[in-house]
DNA sequence: GATTCATGCTAAAAGCTTTTAGCAGAAAAA
DNA sequence: TTTTTCTGCTAAAAGCTTTTAGCATGAATC
């Protein structure tokens, strides 16, 4: 009596197997109106005996809601998107929501086409991500009749929005170091106009005070190699820690550090920041590093517009989350290694 | 005349703004039926005045093809997802195809989930992709009412499959170095329960012939350190190059041959494999590599899933896709660098 | 002048679900 | 006994689109 033929079963045919109305069929299933528990039952027994599931369109169609959201994302290559996605997703599929994942290759035109494809689908909701190279979305995401939820990019004034608690994260990083007995702290980091090498920097100064200096560059294992030499071909004392704006770049520190012939950590303690664990696990030694937990802002993000999506209310403006400190040996700290 | 109310313009507010029939309407619309050229007009341009689009759901309860695909991926962090999803959605947008993705994490309850949440949703086909750790999916793909297309991934015997052509790319390393005088060629790879490595050392093999070695063992850097470690201190004639199974343990290779002062490429040339940008750009020399098209899989894949879904008969069994030799420095080749 | 044909339009049905309004019958209250 | 209340069920509508069948009208054919 399993669903042998090519038809899909509708609720039609739970209700003739049942012997009842699609009406009572739905309430029986739906937990809604009034059921005999023994009908309920015996619908129940039904529905699950000849495969019955409810068309999603058919249901979404009448209330509404579709169940589904867009991710709009410019970030193709994306350690930072991939992980952030799967939490997204892992935290709704559990509500019955899925996710629409729109790849927009920074291009506007592309970018269009998948938002109204989107709305066509009558998606809840929309979470808007890109990398920090242009935080501003390359569409009209403002006026739209659905909510909005940005990660790593900063929405209108009174949006709702996600970033790694890049402020945290540096003072961690430089706690970490001072506890461990480090003074002269250098920071090397990415181009000045990412708003999060920025922030990272401006936090890294307050905590370390006169004689810290930030040194920006790019992104690259090569720009980490590059600073190292500057630094210690110049005359003066040298740094004793070097704090990191990315793992790659302290992997080319850690690299120029071992071409220098500098005891890592004996005599220069290095923390980088993602906590990549391509990179991190794999530098000699094994580098302690920032963790900006992209699961768990994919999680929040998830939740956001989850309940945005059922009127609920959120509270609006940026939301920061707490990056963590993943202890390794690039540090010398207690050998609790991963 | 905008879409100024809260309300989604339908296609009766078409019709009653441009004084037809719902019908016609959708005739002229749609170009089907028979309407007189001045009518159509008319609604078209009725509709594009007031921002009228159709509800995808209505449209696809009747039409029962939703006009979206499911990809189903057991890889997070996925260096090769993400690439590959990128090219799936890039293809099917302008055909107006959307993507659902769903994250397993290689827990068959949540691939179940997602599964049926796709089903729910009538999708018009599953695009099944997995890091190549388990070839099998995690959940029963074969008796569903849709088409499957695998990626990375095996499925049953006359299933629609798509490859990277593991073989003909590592033939394409060897012959660059072949071509470059290297006579005595090491093949440094992983697991050897991995499919693809399996394979590509039996191309490496067939290609070298007597006195070729492979040597499994895992995906990492320090792996390939190790390696080279064991070849150069044990006694006997030392490779002039080296191909290695991954970028990641190219890496390693290179970093302990420079530990031994090994001068790349004068006296060992290096091949890559993955073209992953951010380690072959960066090791000193540049990486020559070969590159799987990742993207081009996905459109592929994704061409294929839409064919199918038309009901349009695509070749089964798997297709393999041709890798690309991509010449950086480190087989010391025509500089002609990227 | 009567029949056929082509044209331009429309009413209604179908697709599947949930919800609203309401109908019988039985039990409780007057 | 008559009226109210409760219970369990159902018909029908709504959600939005596309498609089918068919209705007028005017032109062409016999």
């Amino acid at each position: 009596m399993k669903n042998t033929g090519d038809r899909r079963r509708t609720i039609y045919d739970v209700a003739k197997a049942a012997g009842v109305s699609i009406s009572t069929a739905s309430n029986a299933l739906n937990d809604t109106g009034r059921t005999n528990a023994e009908t309920r039952g015996r619908v129940r027994r039904v529905a699950e005996e000849i495969g019955f599931r409810p068309n999603a369109l058919a249901r979404g169609l009448l209330s509404k809601r579709s169940h589904a959201i867009g991710m709009l994302t410019n970030d193709t290559y994306g350690r930072l998107t991939l992980p952030m996605a799967a939490g997204v997703s892992e935290v709704l599929v559990d509500h019955g929501v899925s996710v629409f994942l729109c790849a927009t290759n920074n291009d506007p035109r592309l970018a269009q086409l998948h938002l109204e494809a989107l709305l066509d689908r009558q998606v809840d909701g929309i979470i808007f991500t890109a990398t920090r190279l242009d935080l501003t979305p390359p569409v009209q995401l403002s006026r739209l009749p659905i909510p909005v939820v940005y990660v790593f990019a900063e929405g209108p004034a009174d949006s709702v929005t996600f970033f790694p608690d890049d402020e945290q994260g540096a003072r961690l990083a430089v706690d970490h170091l001072k506890e461990l007995g480090r003074s002269r702290i250098l920071h090397i980091t990415g181009p000045r106009d990412y708003l999060a090498a920025r922030i990272r920097a401006q936090s890294y100064l307050d905590a370390c005070g006169d004689g810290a200096e930030a040194m920006f560059g790019d992104w690259s294992e090569e720009w980490g190699h590059e600073a190292v030499q500057t630094v210690f071909a110049r005359p003066g004392a040298k740094p004793d820690a070097i704090f990191c704006g990315s793992d790659e770049i302290a992997r080319g520190v850690i690299d120029a550090l071992r071409d220098l012939n500098v005891e890592i950590p004996t005599d220069v303690a290095v923390v980088g920041f993602d906590n990549w664990e391509v990179v991190a696990r794999q530098t000699r030694p094994p580098l302690t590093t920032i963790d900006m937990e992209l699961k768990e802002l994919g999680h929040r993000a998830g939740l956001a517009i989850l309940s945005l999506s059922k009127g609920e209310p959120v509270p609006a403006g940026i939301t920061k989350l707490p990056c963590r400190l993943v202890v390794r040996q690039s540090c010398g700290s207690p050998l609790r290694s991963e």
